[in-house]
DNA sequence: GATATACTGTATATGATGTATACATTTTCG
DNA sequence: CGAAAATGTATACATCATATACAGTATATC
């Protein structure tokens, strides 16, 4: 921390620890040697390993042995694990946010927001295995944040209703990481784009889904378009989906205005 | 499996094991003693484990203990703890789907999907931290995308785009469930509903949320509607969104129409 | 009915995990 | 210099998922 912030550690002290070492709160050490590691090195391992083997394979043990040093050393730079899941998501989330570009469309923007979302979870697959268990804390986190409000500011609407844009829009993003993440390991694992889900599952299901029992679901099954295994002539999903959620944005900014 | 379904047990194999027993996929024992457990059993111990202690306390040793039985007791009915997870997330997924009425406005009927939906992450908070690795392939999951679908039947639309409509409402759903239940936790935990995430956290990003860093968060966060502080003029934040989404979906009836 | 077979629940063991604790070492402040 | 504090390490422990081997029991076949 910087001197002269006037950080008032009482209520520091109440976020959850991983967020506070986020936020580069550590109260610094004058006496003893000095570290060899440093969070940032721990991070950094960890994401390696999840980026290569899954969050399963991120062990303190194996983020320690990756660095060369036991685990327990680990220890005097978190306080926990958990620290090390809210430090690893923080970190993923520092994604370079766009100069503002006066004139711009706010539809055109609030698509690049969603992209650039769907791209974390595109390129650390395990970001999306980690609950999430609060509104967002962390810095670069929040920065995303921040840029989604800035996209927003000259709308007429009030805080709340800026808030439950955000809401939506990222919880959509949210979504479609998921399932673009899920469709890139489709295909690293050799199925076809067109074969996602489909052929490892979609012949199974067509025996279960009984049209009985599911008369809205099987016959969408039947054609394959509940497995996506044929293609898709509405082009990209999720960005059919983005455009709903705007034109409903849209409609209530002309409704407002 | 009832005689005469006519099952390629070849396909069914391709499912993940936990998903087939979902299903009621076993293959019947003809000698041998009678088995004392079932998977109903293991599956509603494991439930109400969970209901109670949260799905970290969910461990294979504590279900058999809860039922009188030993850890390895459970492994002649489930091949592995994944299985446990997915029978549980489906088995809370067996909610009543109303009865259709005919006339009944889509968009009532789409608020009542999405209040059902979120209903399943309040009564069983831990149903969001399981995280999702494909499509819902489970029956009782599939049994609710066939309400949602039924909702959309006599849409004008093709397979593709109510799949698209289907996504876009059932992530919000999950990202209203998931906030849902934490405010229901937080208030459980003592805390006034105005004073979810705020008291708590709120007073902490104050200090760290400096303006010129986040010149568009900054002003929301201290006027308390990031950490919803103060009580929100929109009423409910999450019926609002869903507003937007159902505007965005009739707009594009229309313009299809 | 006898016997082999297959299925049950159990006991034991293994390797991994997160983390508490105690310690030896090293650096810096008074 | 010597005390204090911080670092990395070694050891220990409880808990976990699960592999394996086994003893008992119910059924199918002879």
């Amino acid at each position: 921390m910087e001197i002269g912030d006037e950080i008032d550690d009482e209520i520091i002290q109440s976020l959850p620890s991983g967020v506070a070492l986020s936020w580069g709160i550590i109260k610094p050490s004058r006496r003893g040697p000095k570290g060899e590691l440093s969070i940032k090195k721990i991070v950094d391992a960890a994401i390696d390993i999840a980026d290569n083997d899954g969050l399963a394979a991120v062990s303190m043990s194996r983020v320690a042995q990756s660095l060369g040093y036991t685990t327990m050393s680990l220890y005097r730079y978190i306080t926990s694990k958990e620290d090390l899941l809210v430090l690893m998501q923080d970190a993923v989330c520092a994604i370079p946010i766009p100069q503002e570009v006066p004139g711009k469309p706010w539809r055109e923007e609030m698509g690049e927001y969603v992209w650039a979302c769907v791209d974390v979870f595109r390129k650390h697959a395990w970001y999306g295995d980690i609950p999430i268990t609060s509104v967002p804390l962390a810095p670069n986190n929040l920065q995303v944040i921040d840029w989604m409000l800035r996209i927003m500011r000259d709308f007429p609407l009030n805080d709340f209703e800026k808030m439950s844009f955000l809401l939506l829009v990222s919880s959509y993003a949210r979504a479609c990481g998921l399932i673009a993440r899920d469709m890139d390991k489709a295909i690293r694992d050799g199925a076809s784009p067109e074969t996602f889900g489909g052929i490892t599952y979609g012949a199974a299901l067509k025996q279960l889904v009984k049209p009985d029992r599911f008369p809205h679901l099987h016959p969408i099954l039947m054609a394959g378009a509940y497995t996506d295994e044929v293609e898709n002539p509405i082009g990209n999903d999720l960005d059919f989906g983005l455009e709903r959620i705007l034109d409903g944005i849209a409609h209530y900014l002309r409704e407002k205005g």
